[in-house]
DNA sequence: TTATTATTTAAGCATTTGCTTAAATAATAA
DNA sequence: TTATTATTTAAGCAAATGCTTAAATAATAA
């Protein structure tokens, strides 16, 4: 970005604004993990396997693609960016790998899942 | 997605696979207003305006550039998603238009801006 | 061994994202 | 009015995203 273009408010508060440059560097690492992660949240696929990983603890690939109602390898690829971003692990049992959601980000996940079902349509019909 | 090339595995529960369609089916709502949310807050210049506007209260396009280092048409372009999203709200003072973040989302966004706080690595230098 | 099953990986492609630059609005000041 | 300032909008483009289909791994069963 060409710097001598930037607007100078005549009204701007120059304390202000340096006060908010030392609060984004002094969390500047904090910025990149969390929206690394809410980047993953942000998917709705990704959202629904999160919300299925802590309500049943372990789904396949398999089992995801059937409940989710698309390809196998779409989920699997997905699956693979929320290893990559340290949301899930994997468990192997023979040919089948169980997925399940790492513990180290449940800080960050569970309000969400707690929003989803606060949110819940169903009307207990049972 | 074609439908009969789905992975049956030999262990699959049905039960436990329709029990969680019926989750979805019962959330469907809430999967995409939160994902939608999180997307937005999944970018980490969007994460770093949502926090300065928590912090600051409001802020203008022109300051946040100079803040962020980058050019008003790009910041521009950020606040309208996060306004489309419902995420924050104009105030027309003069030319200045201030930006606030809305008090709808707080309820998912709070936790953000503890996670970003909690994580501070400066040392209270003073 | 060969066949089957579960999963991953790779290549291709349409769509989305996030910037850039330039032009268009809108309000204020001269 | 004209000039300046703050902001938005539009067009263009490179990069990222998320699917598809086909091929490659890996484990089990015949």
């Amino acid at each position: 970005m060409d710097n001598n273009q930037t607007c100078i408010r005549v009204f701007a508060d120059i304390k202000q604004i340096n006060a908010c440059k030392n609060k984004l560097n002094n969390n500047s690492n904090a910025f990149g993990l969390l929206s690394g992660l809410l980047a993953l949240a942000g998917n709705e696929v990704r959202l629904k396997i999160m919300f299925l990983l802590e309500e049943e603890n372990e789904l396949c690939p398999c089992d995801l693609a059937d409940i989710l109602g698309m390809s196998i390898p779409a989920v699997s690829q997905h699956l693979r960016k929320m290893k990559d971003g340290n949301v899930i692990e994997a468990r192997r049992s023979g040919q089948t790998i169980f997925y399940s959601l790492k513990s180290e980000q449940l800080q960050i996940l569970r309000p969400f899942f707690k929003y989803i079902i606060s949110q819940n349509s169903n009307l207990e019909l049972i």
